[in-house]
DNA sequence: CACCGCATGACAGTGCCTGTCCTCGCGTAG
DNA sequence: CTACGCGAGGACAGGCACTGTCATGCGGTG
């Protein structure tokens, strides 16, 4: 055993998240964290920018995750393909840790400051997925819009998971979204 | 005249804006602004809710405008025909405004938390405008889908006619990102 | 054994944002 | 004309997020 006890990042993580669910976002401050975790104030901010971070330490390995898969997408899938492969993955990680990501979700709904920070990763998501269909030699205007596309199904999909629960599984609520979302052009489809 | 100079709100917009653009929006104090509006700090946080809002004052404007593009269109109109409307209505207000909209949107590109701000306006518009739909008739799952997809389209366009100096209008750019969202799901389309 | 690197601690300071009370011109009732 | 109260803004104190800077001490290395 060291000077401090190991995993100072995790350690965290987890009292942030608790402390964020028993109390609420705003009534949390950064004092109360370190203390649960056994760390001073200024720690804190050598692992995370701020305050919100502390969330959103996953979103680095989703969006790798999500890459990887129009990476591995079959050559002939159309970008919206490669795109709802992305989702599929995705969708694995999220149902593995299905308590976690609702408890999460939960914090982050009820605080605008997180929902902001929610959107950029969101954002740089929908980046790192245009980037990965151009490497498929999608060109730079249809990539950019199928990724803005999948993460709007990836909201939309998301969203009606918690709301109901997650009783059903999100893989299939995604790929409702996909179906629905090729009709929206259509004059008389049961949509409109 | 009063004991105060009028329309203190205008002149904390304006001076924000030229010192966010002279000095960056980090750099600017929130105390700065004030002192060339003539103001006081307090006086700032009675307008605005923080130092980023004074650059979106005009967001709730431009819902209302889309709104009512999306309730004025034709009743036959496909969802995704309908946040065309709306999308076409926003982009006369921009342009409009033009050397306006150029400038803020420097500053705001250049700031994550400015950027963050941002995408919950655009997440608000997204539910203005799913709103919208399900007056028309639209069903919920729909509605949500067309308005992520017209907020895609109009970050995609919207950047690309900032990117490019402005020297072609937005509606063009607005009508072929449409145009290739309906491609994406077609195989051998251009664009895979 | 001496040294160095690195994670953390200690502490001061800035700036955003809030709560609370005060000021004073203006419109209005009597 | 006076009295009153309302509303926009000022003054001031304080909390908390975040940063810069220097100190500390364990673990590995030569």
């Amino acid at each position: 055993m060291g000077r401090w006890e190991p995993n100072a990042r995790g350690r965290l993580e987890q009292a942030a998240l608790e402390l964020y669910v028993e109390r609420g976002y705003e009534q949390t401050p950064v004092a109360e964290i370190t203390k649960r975790a056994g760390l001073t104030e200024r720690t804190f901010f050598r692992h995370f920018a701020d305050k919100r971070e502390v969330l959103f330490a996953g979103s680095g390995r989703l969006e790798e995750l999500c890459v990887g898969a129009v990476a591995a997408a079959s050559p002939t899938a159309t970008p919206m393909e490669a795109v709802a492969a992305a989702l599929d993955a995705a969708a694995g990680a999220f149902e593995e840790r299905g308590e976690l990501v609702r408890l999460r979700q939960s914090v982050i709904d009820a605080n605008a400051e997180l929902r902001e920070r929610e959107l950029i990763k969101l954002a740089s998501l929908s980046g790192a997925l245009a980037d990965a269909l151009r490497d498929r030699g999608v060109d730079e205007l249809a990539a950019r819009l199928a990724a803005e596309a999948a993460i709007g199904v990836l909201k939309v999909a998301f969203g009606r998971w918690i709301d109901q629960g997650q009783e059903l599984p999100l893989r299939p609520l995604l790929s409702e979204c996909f179906d629905v979302l090729r009709t929206l052009s259509v004059r008389g489809a049961d949509a409109g």
